[in-house]
DNA sequence: GCCTTGGTCAAGCATGGACTTGAGTATTGG
DNA sequence: CCAATACTCAAGTCCATGCTTGACCAAGGC
């Protein structure tokens, strides 16, 4: 969808038409990208038409390049902690409680 | 459970203790670790102890690096087209149908 | 006027993932 | 020998997502 939008302005019709899906569950993907800033729409008549927001592709960009930090980070880490020798003897810190994932 | 295997070998029990979940989901964990090459394990008495798999970590962080790669050239494509002025005569393509994703 | 078109809304269904429960098994300390 | 421990396994629950369906409504077009 972002990639036809990319290409220009469409109507929810048209950004339907090649997805295999209802109209309904197009204009709920439309509405989740405008709510999150990727698109704005602009209803003429009965036609509401889509077109990309430049800033909130901004924003959307910012967003994965956050992400990705996050992993780099994490493996830079994991990264470390395994070109360490293993520890041979027993030094187990008692569980610090910070935020932390599962597996 | 990563980061606590980060810091040497241990059993399922230790894994699950600071981990508000039953032993049985912890397990479920390990076996999907195990079978992604993340970590392996080894069954002694009663006890399975596990440990990293250095070279399968190397495995996730080529999965990563791909994926990040695969995000920056999406970004990259759609930067491209948006900094392109907009087609204002309508000069649509018809379509063509390949590989693409929703939204 | 009235049927068609493009969209909207609410409810509901299907699926998958993560977790729990409960019953069972093998080891092990006493 | 017996009970506790450390799992294992199958089944079932819960919940979020993504999609469909059907009723509805406001433009158009003829």
């Amino acid at each position: 969808m972002v990639e036809r939008l990319s290409r220009g302005p469409a109507s929810v019709k048209e950004l339907a038409a090649p997805l295999a899906m209802s109209l309904a569950a197009v204009v709920q993907h439309v509405q989740v990208l405008e709510q999150s800033g990727v698109i704005r729409t602009e209803k003429v008549g009965r036609v509401r038409s889509c077109r990309l927001d430049p800033a909130g592709l901004n924003v959307a960009e910012r967003w994965i390049v956050e992400r990705r930090a996050l992993w780099e980070r994490r493996l830079d880490r994991l990264g470390d902690l395994l070109a360490e020798p293993e520890p041979s003897s027993e030094q187990r810190a008692p569980d610090r409680n910070t935020t932390e994932e599962q597996s």
